[in-house]
DNA sequence: GCATGGTATATCGGGCTGATATATGACGGC
DNA sequence: GCCGTCATATATCAGCCCGATATACCATGC
């Protein structure tokens, strides 16, 4: 699932721009994908070439043009098929655990403003959730996966900043006495930790 | 936190090859991060140039030699000063709830095949996980942040299976009811879930 | 009247993924 | 002893994506 497929995923809900794209990225799909600018034009520029999308331009004078862009039936065929086809993979890629993975090579003040900075945003992730549930559950709609997928990041995120405030002391404490840096150099690379094996 | 600090990262742990590299973010970053061969090797063959990295070449009759690689004191530094600065983002990006949440273009049985494929997957990370926490048991130690990541992905993932399992039958039975697929095709692209609001 | 932030399109370099190619040793089964 | 399969090990490349940046205007509030 590239970005191309990704809008016209987006576009079965109907019509819009690149900017609309963007922002329903952000906010509807926000736990589980990403896409920039960067992305959505080519891949919006590529689908009309290719007559998945069409596009209706609305002249401002001055500037460019708004271009609303709207899925064709070719389009729709795509999304389905390629919807059918793709592999579910899932994946996490985090700085954030990998830091904390070297808890041992940064100062304790360091390790507290990344677990209150990461606890922060899995709040403000959590609360921007419960207002479109909200929004949802008044206009009484939306996919049935919707609900679904918003659950999942719910509990997940939950469980996550739950882990985080229990276990935060334990691991500032513990990286503490473990402590391994400028000013104890210990700079052996032949740990016993190592690697490869054979 | 690209590939090349990434493997400065590993290496601070004991020298490797690129191989090594590979095998150690599948099995102990794996729930966090992922590298290819694609990036690993052009990335260790920069480092070298850069110094931060010394490369000691096995020679083997026949084919290329092994090359093991080592921690400078310069690449040290430079991981350690890379890991204070480096912004703790983490992302998930995933087909699998993308998929999900257009359940009402696919048939219940694409929605049974993913939804336990997935189940199963986090049980194999699961178990892959307590292994590594019997390993690192029996040696008694590791990074003081190791025990923390993993706890942390423990939870995550228990949660995430649990909802699945919880709410499975559920999602099935609703698409089931908001079926929209090439059999009912309800073409308008023009219907009431909107995306712009201008 | 002016600064801030939102709307809107567009480009580009650097970087990564996933597939592919190549070669050989080790191991177990038959 | 032979064969297939798996693990070891390095390397390249096309296609794709992220993040930063540039431009331009309007609405809002202070």
């Amino acid at each position: 699932m590239n970005v191309k497929d990704l809008c016209l995923g987006a576009l079965t809900f109907g019509d819009a721009s690149g900017y609309d794209l963007k922002k329903f990225f952000e906010t509807t799909f926000s736990h589980f994908c990403v896409a920039g600018y960067g992305s959505i034009y080519p891949a919006l520029a590529e689908l009309a070439a290719e007559g998945l999308v069409s596009c209706h331009e609305q002249p401002r004078q001055g500037r460019p043009g708004r271009k609303l862009y709207q899925l064709t039936a070719a389009g729709r065929k795509t999304f389905l098929q390629k919807l059918k086809k793709t592999a579910p993979r899932h994946t996490v890629k985090s700085d954030f655990l990998l830091s904390l993975y070297f808890a041992h090579l940064l100062p304790p003040q360091r390790l507290e403003t990344i677990l209150d900075e990461r606890i922060a945003a899995i709040e403000r992730q959590l609360s921007s959730h419960a207002q479109g549930k909200r929004r949802s559950a008044q206009e009484d709609d939306g996919p049935v996966g919707e609900k679904f997928v918003r659950g999942f990041g719910e509990t997940v995120l939950t469980a996550a900043r739950d882990y985080l405030r229990v276990h935060r002391h334990a691991l500032i404490t513990a990286s503490d006495l473990h402590r391994q840096d400028k000013k104890s150099p210990c700079r052996g690379n032949h740990s016993r930790h190592g690697i490869h094996n054979s």
